[in-house]
DNA sequence: AATTCGATCAACCGCTCACCG
DNA sequence: TCGGTGAGCGGTTGATCGAAT
């Protein structure tokens, strides 16, 4: 923020900390129906008391559909460890090479465990002060490679890039330079001659189509994340947002304008983008059919599914509060819950395109 | 059974970059 | 060219959980 702009997560009135189910969904429901095109004013069309930001680091670490749940597996560890020792502390880049894994989620493995197999030395230095800071290893960390077999894990890795087309690797165009094709061949995924190296390089923004970040893939990888489903009906009326009774003037505070401008959302669950977005939406609702299956299972595994009228937020002096009826009812976090044994793996086995990639992937050695 | 300690990971913070007027 | 703005990245923090004592 060297431009003197105050962090948005400052602004009085927004949550902060972990998330509950209710936002989880209202994020989810609203990215399905509308994307991502704006995060900062995602979460106020949205109803959502949270930052942009946060809304987009919730989205990319671990809402998006597309993701990877579990442990590592020994290939993605091996991965991590020859591209850190390339790249360095480049996570987005390495998560390139790792479909359905994020930055965040590279990062904490990293730092977790890879780091001290890698460099014993380090883990010397590390070990034991957990949280003494000092500006990590970064690139100048020489990180020899030395991969040992370690991880459990058994996960089927499907060698599919991330369906979120929003997903961008923004900076990524120098990878390939950098590391010289030698280096490149030395990555077991990297080996594999259907290796889209596009992941490394700048792709080209894309506006955002739910149906290809989040429904209908529109590449053999991302169809292996999300298939096809069924149209069912009513699917509209399940990505209606149902309402959420936020003071409207708090919103006026936050961004500092005349909030009245932008209604959060319609009476009628119809979330009313502001004007100046009017851009982004409505193309999403073509989607319709697409895989609602997973947003509709989510809001069953939620207690959330229902008719849009059954929603009663409580609004507390901070917004919305939990669902007193449902939420004691669900049994940890029942998003992690469905991702974890959500219907993105059972559809890959279903899905006569995905079956391919898998297929495929595993006669790659992964 | 209670407490302590370390590991893990979701989330936040600060910064940089890219884009646009 | 410059400044403002939003998005994204990397580092760090803190809550939580499980193992050890």
């Amino acid at each position: 923020m060297g431009k003197g702009r105050a962090p948005c997560c400052a602004k009085v009135g927004l949550n902060k900390g972990s998330w509950t189910p209710e936002e989880d969904m209202r994020l989810i429901a609203y990215i399905q129906k509308y994307g991502h095109a704006n995060w900062r004013a995602l979460p106020k069309q949205a109803g959502l008391l949270r930052c942009g930001k946060s809304c987009r680091l919730r989205w990319i670490n671990y809402l998006r559909p597309d993701l990877k749940r579990g442990n590592f597996t020994a290939e993605e560890e091996e991965t991590i460890i020859k591209l850190h020792g390339m790249l360095g502390n480049k996570w987005s880049k390495i998560a390139a090479c790792l479909p359905g894994r994020t930055d965040n989620e590279i990062k904490n493995v990293w730092n977790t465990h890879l780091k001290k197999r890698v460099s014993p030395a380090g883990e010397e230095r590390g070990a034991g002060s957990k949280k003494k800071k000092k500006k990590a290893a970064g690139a100048g960390e020489p990180a020899a490679p030395s991969p040992s077999p370690s991880s459990s894990t058994t996960t089927a890795t499907t060698n599919c890039s991330s369906g979120d087309s929003g997903e961008q690797q923004s900076d990524a165009s120098k990878v390939p330079d950098e590391l010289g094709l030698e280096e490149l061949e030395m990555i077991p995924m990297l080996d594999d001659p259907a290796f889209d190296f596009d992941m490394l390089v700048d792709a080209a923004p894309e506006p955002y189509c739910p149906a290809a970040s989040v429904s209908v893939p529109t590449s053999p990888c991302a169809s292996s994340t999300s298939p096809p489903a069924p149209a069912r009906p009513g699917v509209d009326e399940l990505l209606d947002l149902p309402e959420i009774d936020i003071d409207h003037e708090l919103w006026s505070i936050i961004d500092g304008d005349g909030g009245g401008a932008c209604t959060v959302v319609s009476a009628a669950g119809t979330p009313a983008p502001c004007q100046s977005n009017a851009t982004e939406p409505n193309a999403a609702s073509t989607t319709s059919q697409g895989a609602e299956w997973w947003l509709e299972d989510l809001e069953k595994e939620l207690g959330l599914w229902g008719p849009v009228e059954d929603y009663q937020y409580p609004v507390g002096p901070q917004g919305p509060i939990a669902h007193p009826g449902t939420l004691p009812a669900m049994v940890d976090d029942p998003v992690s819950c469905y991702f974890q044994a959500g219907p993105a793996p059972a559809m890959l086995q279903q899905d006569p395109a995905c079956s391919a990639v898998v297929t495929s992937s595993n006669q790659l050695g992964f």
